[in-house]
DNA sequence: GTGACGATTGGAACCGCTTCCATGGTGCGA
DNA sequence: TCGCACCATGGAAGCGGTTCCAATCGTCAC
């Protein structure tokens, strides 16, 4: 832990009008030679151009965002740590937006109020973000209300909202997905395992996935008992205690269940073996997102693409942004059933 | 997909200057409200504020920036997707970032040349950010003199220099304690898979892990045959195949594998069950880094505290910007062994 | 030879904030 | 009563770009 100091550079910073001032120019000339503008000499041009080479010289992002009233950046508000399908979603997002020179600025949002007070900010004027993306936070109406005044595109990602673009998936019918490979398998005991409906956050992707669930039971006759559906913080530990309250009372034994989210599934998957339980010989599981985690575990899930979603998100974005009239997309990915270890028929 | 008109706002935007006028004073003394700075009346003070209720103004974080020369915004350059564990590590860095109210830009880089632009630019004048965190990415000398000669600080994570302030972990004490704990458990035959040192980006913990393990293995007069020591990309399939080799020739059968990631290591896992090799019995892994999905699997790792990681750069990086001189700390995490289901004494 | 026109250019104004300086008012001591 | 220090305040200058307008120059058609 030595001290060493900084070589602080004496020079003046070097500005546009540095430059202009070397190259014997007007600053309306360099600005357009940066900007690739017409109506520049060629042999202008060049001298310009190495002069800005000579002097290592690049343009204030802020000051040209403060003159143009663009920043080139924008902002992506991702619930971070609880959703690992919302790494993989930003993952895609940025690749795509990086691709087209925009900056991100990640926003992770872990409590309601971060959620509240961050959108807020961002629909402000006071914002640097040209547009914004939200991942699986559905805004509320007022919220809306303030990015369209503000003039800023939004994309939501994982959450709708009839007046903004929205890139989804139908969990409704990836509920009845996976319903009806357990059932095609030859399952009639499944249970259901998912969040609870009374989030702070308004996720409803589990409360659509248990309603597809339902449903594809329902076609085939079956209404499972109450105590086959079970809900509960999005956990995977939480996942785990709900899995074991399966085995309470007197209840008859699901030989499949079906797992709202992945990260939920692993819990499962943790719990069952805990119990001794052999998988899928004794009891199958099918989760739902397929995170990476999924493939490594030979887990058998619904899968979303979930890069692809981001890719998607940061297209509706850039479209907006350049100008396209922003219109109320909803877009809704195709839903697969990635079948992998954890699911047979029943013993 | 039916078109929504934009309800553009046919209000000029509320500046600083709005604020003034209409609660009757200066923008001087609304700028000092806004900042909390001394000299203003208490009478003042919430005329100005009950305005800025009344107008829901906020301030432009754009021409505050520039009128500052700073932006309170700093860069975080990681090598996304190719590094789960950067992943983590980021996480603790953006929260600890948030907390004291800064904006984190990400860089995602993926290529030898990405890396390289991303680092010339941000070291630019032109650049938004006031410091930046690099993770796992060591820089150049001249990199890093750009840095300081921008006058911003830069710190790096899961990489060291010379002259920056670095959070690290000794990877040859890694190699080491890895291989140390096959060897209490009773093993001899003892292989290594890690990254090639050829990379580039320049990557060195493989290197480093291999030294700590061929260290720890001297010690107990063993020297593994060099086709036990298999290196390749950082990839999980990559690795599969390298620990394949393992088993091509006349060459003797090792009893454990320490593998030098965690990502890498399940590589190994799948390739050893799709062999039908029963783990831990017949063949002992250990990875290293402790990411999430180690835990899921039951995968015994080299534990460094990732998230943990990120939260220190974040503290030296805030250290660095609240003025206090910037010092080449080079900060050490520990390491531990987290024992679980994928070792055990050799059969 | 001359007027007109297009190409090229310089530079002022402006974006919205901070900061510094000058000004007006107030309270207090002499 | 007067002068002075000091608090509160207004507003100009400056941050570093973009953009628009006016000016200059050369060329071309007549």
């Amino acid at each position: 832990m030595e001290a060493v100091p900084i070589v602080t550079n004496p020079s003046r910073p070097v500005t546009i009008a540095t430059v202009a001032r070397r190259a014997g120019v007007g600053v309306g000339t360099v600005s357009r030679v940066l900007n690739g503008a017409p109506g520049v000499a060629e042999k202008t041009r060049t001298r310009v151009l190495e002069t800005i080479r000579e002097l290592d010289y690049a343009p204030s992002q802020l000051a040209r965002g403060l003159s143009t009233g663009r920043s080139s950046s924008v902002a992506a508000v991702v619930p971070f740590l609880t959703h690992p399908s919302a790494v993989e979603r930003l993952r895609g997002f940025v690749r795509a937006l990086t691709a087209a020179r925009y900056d991100v600025t990640l926003h992770d949002v872990e409590l309601r109020e971060q959620r509240d007070d961050r959108l807020r900010a961002l629909a402000g004027p006071g914002s640097t973000s040209d547009a914004a993306v939200i991942v699986s936070l559905p805004p509320t109406d007022d919220e809306v209300q303030r990015f369209l005044d503000a003039g800023k595109p939004v994309i939501l990602l994982d959450a709708q909202h009839p007046l903004l673009p929205s890139v989804v998936i139908d969990d409704v019918a990836g509920g009845g997905l996976a319903a009806r490979h357990l059932l095609a398998l030859g399952h009639r005991r499944i249970a259901f395992i998912g969040d609870t409906p009374a989030n702070p956050y308004g996720f409803t992707s589990s409360v659509n996935r248990r309603t597809g669930y339902l449903d594809a039971l329902a076609e085939h006759g079956i209404t499972p008992p109450p105590a086959y559906i079970k809900e509960g913080e999005h956990d995977r530990l939480v996942a785990a205690r709900l899995f074991d309250e399966l085995f309470q009372d007197g209840l008859e034994r699901p030989t499949a269940v079906f797992v709202a989210s992945d990260t939920q599934a692993l819990g499962v998957l943790g719990a069952a073996r805990a119990r001794g339980l052999r998988i899928p010989d004794q009891l199958s599981v099918i989760g739902f997102d397929d995170i990476e985690t999924a493939e490594l575990v030979g887990l058998t899930t619904v899968r979303q693409p979930l890069e692809e979603s981001g890719r998607r998100a940061a297209q509706l974005l850039l479209d907006a942004l350049s100008g396209r009239p922003p219109e109320a997309a909803l877009e809704t990915l195709d839903l697969t059933v990635s079948v992998r270890q954890t699911t047979a028929p029943p013993a």
